[in-house]
DNA sequence: TTATTTTTAGTGTATATACACGTTTATTAT
DNA sequence: ATAATAAACGTGTATATACACTAAAAATAA
């Protein structure tokens, strides 16, 4: 019997197969993520914030490698769930974002749904090409400044 | 001489790792793009059309994997370029979308930058390599029903 | 032929992305 | 001390993404 991905093949344009595998596994990632009501996206700021805190924006940004004023929007909806804080004076020009008490336990729940998604691609892949394709996307990476 | 790119490091996450490299991928095809005045994403719907016009938005959300109600607005900003036209009769169910004269121009202009950038990422990459990471990424895109 | 179901399409809402632009705060030069 | 520069931040605008929902058209069943 012939399943539906079985059909699927790769295109000719490397961006669109990035583009769509990054879509893949961004599904992946949030399908395991749907019991803490977070994405992956919004996992990873709070993974972030929490190395970093307190954290300025562009700092953040930085080092996420995401544009700040995509950054800027994001940290709403989080401001909103009550998951992060800004600790810095008014009037100040640097922001100092921190997680919320909230905002730690849901990190922390999250990541164990985080480690489920890990741990599948990983399994499904095998050890050796986990590796491969982690250095073939940080050698892709570098190609942008 | 370090060069920042030698300073980027892959995340623990296969996720963020993905996406990076996808958002990389995308930057390197858009920049090689620009004198056409398209993206990546554009010129991809219009080569999409092109195979398969007169073509409905359900076929070719199926076709590009991408979500139908995504690419009803995806279609938007080509039909106000004048790259594409429905040439069904109003008040029956399926569009049929056609690239217009100025639509398939504009395909092919973009197509000439599209290999470039094509080649610029085989070249990096190498052959071997290329092949490998096509390989992944289906692998990737497959464990997705 | 009429009723039901399926298919196709679009909109409301929300997050994600980033460029261009302006504003405010901090730093540096004069 | 003041002027010029740099850094940090946010908004306007536009594209990209997708879920929930509604509406209309076509196919099928009764």
């Amino acid at each position: 019997m012939i399943t539906e991905n079985e059909n699927k093949k790769s295109s000719v344009c490397n961006c669109l197969n990035m583009r769509r595998a990054s879509q893949a596994i961004t599904e992946i990632y949030d399908h395991y993520l749907v019991p803490s009501q977070i994405s992956i996206s919004q996992f990873s700021i709070l993974k972030h914030i929490h190395a970093m805190e307190p954290v300025s924006v562009s700092a953040l940004a930085a080092e996420i490698r995401l544009d700040r004023t995509t950054l800027v929007r994001n940290l709403k909806p989080l401001e909103h769930l009550d998951l992060i804080h800004d600790i810095a004076q008014p009037g100040t020009r640097n922001r100092q974002l921190c997680l919320t008490i909230k905002g730690k336990e849901k990190m922390e729940q999250a990541h164990v749904y985080w480690n489920q998604a890990q741990a599948q691609i990983e399994a499904q892949l095998g050890q050796e090409d986990s590796q491969i394709l982690q250095d073939l996307l940080l050698k892709i990476e570098v190609m942008v400044p």
